[in-house]
DNA sequence: AATATGAATTTAAACGTTTAAATTAAAAAT
DNA sequence: ATTTTTAATTTAAACGTTTAAATTCATATT
């Protein structure tokens, strides 16, 4: 079912009917009444394809993610995805597939650029209005997309290159945590890092560093631990930290999974949660659901992120921004039970 | 840069560059090598919005999931845009966002159909190809995809209409995995079931009767319990069936969130497991990595399903497929030390 | 009565491809 | 030397829209 069909149907022409269609030019009363009912009889659809080519728009957004699988990505798609619906833009994804690369080459990703720059290849060819690349953040990540003439959005991940960004505060994010901890009392920290060559972990550290600093409170270098974000290297290194004589009262870990590692060493030291060791994490994962007492941690403004990051790029293909954007999003401190107050020294 | 201004830098016609794009024609050395490198110089793409239209075949795949933050959506959806690359096809994602909405409209999802119908209308507007539907299948859905002339692959989820689909195995798998623990010598069980209404719970429930019965052990209705599929509700019920004085000596839990809800009411009753009480449960979710003792599970085929589906619909779409084909998978039995040997009845 | 105005509609070109059919040029067969 | 065959290339229509410009026709103005 074409224009030319239906127009030949209502007895007009092609540009009545599209006239019609989209509300474009005076068409009267009559006319439009008996159009719309064949549109409605013939359930018509317009060719989007045919559309896009004639005003060299395609309503099409690229997205291009470096591993769906990693859960909080489906968080940010679905944050992206509600505004295009709402403005009327089309996503088209592409998986980088880089974690299953990453395990299966050993760290070698090799055809990595080359990944990205097909993925580019063929949203151009789809005429895509612009593109939002969401990354992984644990490298630093320089001009992925190069020389494409379209609007791009970086997001989650961190580039020095051209491109607006939209991300989360981790330096922030960890000085207010780590403030919290010091409001209730606590004085001898233990921290458990994320991968010492990443981005957020560096960050994160920082604001640690931070709140201690202004607090006036020294952080002892036989406290500080360096894991791999994951559960197991967090659980020995808190084994560590918890192991000698005079362990601190709170321990920081800068992820979820880390923080389980730290709650299941202390239960095997014999250690309740709050009361003989605190601790937060960070990431508010699926996790935090089974993890009694429930864990201090934060939450990332994914769905946020994802909408940011459409709203963005959208002002871009309008040309309505000025320039290249980056937002910082804050996070969200989520409270559980697992921080002991020790003395109050809030005011007011 | 189009076809047009390629052909004038060559001295050729728009069809002789076409042709030699395609490889559809005789050109000669000469020519094609001009042709080939002014291409490369100027870095030209294709539009492929044209070539769709002229050729009415868009390479294009819809993917409509009910919520891709459910964590199996994005397994699902990466198998899909696996294969869909490796064949040269592009898919547009629309997300029904299902799950919020049951969220926030108290389980009163009015709009749902009205939601599946805008999403295939912008698809078919965009002249998909193809559809494949990935559901949840908590529910029996009916034709939820109506009179649309494309080929669509049902993925994951249940349907009684017309198109084929894609399932995993439930009564086959948790059969098989009540064998297992026959074989173990266990002949007392218990059972949390899923939610009632809910079809794979039926399913999976119906594989563990049948096992029993072959193996002529009784099952005490005392022993069946029920869950919402959630921690909470299979804790409740492992406390109850735990409570009473001759429990099972094995427990099967129809998922891993409601298995840790029984690791958890054991773990309060001073129960060991796998001595004191052997537990099973299904879908190798994310928490199976931090349950001590490891739980026996099930592992369904996710990516697996996304290849399949996809590769379905491109048998549809070029028409080598006869009529539907509804195709269902085994699940990986994932051995876990959660299961206690009581007697050895395997023969060889 | 002639002219101007304005609303409603149509015409036709354009978007960037593909491809059947036509044309041209060269080589082969008579 | 003419005709036939074959190879290389071009022409032009087609895909389904949008839209500037042109046309038609009724009504209002002089």
């Amino acid at each position: 079912m074409t224009l030319k069909e239906i127009a030949s149907m209502a007895g007009v022409s092609v540009a009545t009917v599209s006239y019609v269609l989209n509300n474009t030019a005076q068409v009267s009363e009559e006319t439009r009444k008996r159009v719309e009912k064949i549109i409605k009889e013939t359930g018509y659809r317009s060719n989007i394809l045919a559309k896009s080519l004639r005003k060299n728009e395609s309503f099409l957004i690229g997205v291009i993610v470096e591993d769906i699988t990693v859960w909080h990505t489906a968080y940010i798609i679905d944050g992206i995805n509600e505004i295009a619906e709402a403005r009327g833009y089309n996503t088209i994804l592409n998986n980088l597939r880089l974690l299953s690369k990453i395990e299966s080459q050993f760290e070698h990703i090799s055809n990595y650029q080359e990944d990205i720059d097909k993925a580019v290849d063929v949203m151009i060819g789809m005429q895509v209005d612009g593109i939002i690349y969401v990354g992984m953040h644990d490298r630093k990540i320089n001009h992925v997309l190069h020389d494409i003439k379209k609007p791009v959005v970086y997001c989650y991940c961190y580039t020095d290159g051209e491109g607006s960004s939209v991300r989360y505060s981790n330096e922030k994010t960890v000085y207010q945590m780590t403030q919290m901890l010091i409001n209730n009392g606590h004085k001898e920290f233990g921290v458990i890092n994320g991968l010492k060559e990443s981005e957020p972990a560096a960050l994160r550290f920082k604001g640690f560093q931070r709140a201690l600093k202004e607090a006036g409170i020294e952080l002892k270098p036989e406290n500080v631990a360096c894991g791999n974000w994951k559960y197991r290297e967090g659980k020995e290194a808190a084994a560590k930290l918890l192991g000698k004589k005079d362990f601190p009262t709170a321990i920081v870990a800068m992820n979820d999974d880390m923080a389980v590692g730290v709650y299941d060493a202390a239960k095997e030291l014999g250690l309740k949660i709050p009361d003989d060791i605190s601790v937060t994490g960070f990431d508010n994962a699926d996790i935090v659901h089974y993890m009694t007492p429930r864990v201090t941690t934060v939450e990332r403004p994914l769905q946020e992120m994802g909408y940011r990051s459409m709203e963005l790029l959208l002002e871009s293909i309008h040309g309505t921004s000025v320039g290249d954007v980056n937002i910082t999003l804050p996070c969200a401190l989520i409270g559980g039970e697992s921080v002991k107050k020790l003395v109050t020294t809030e005011e007011l």
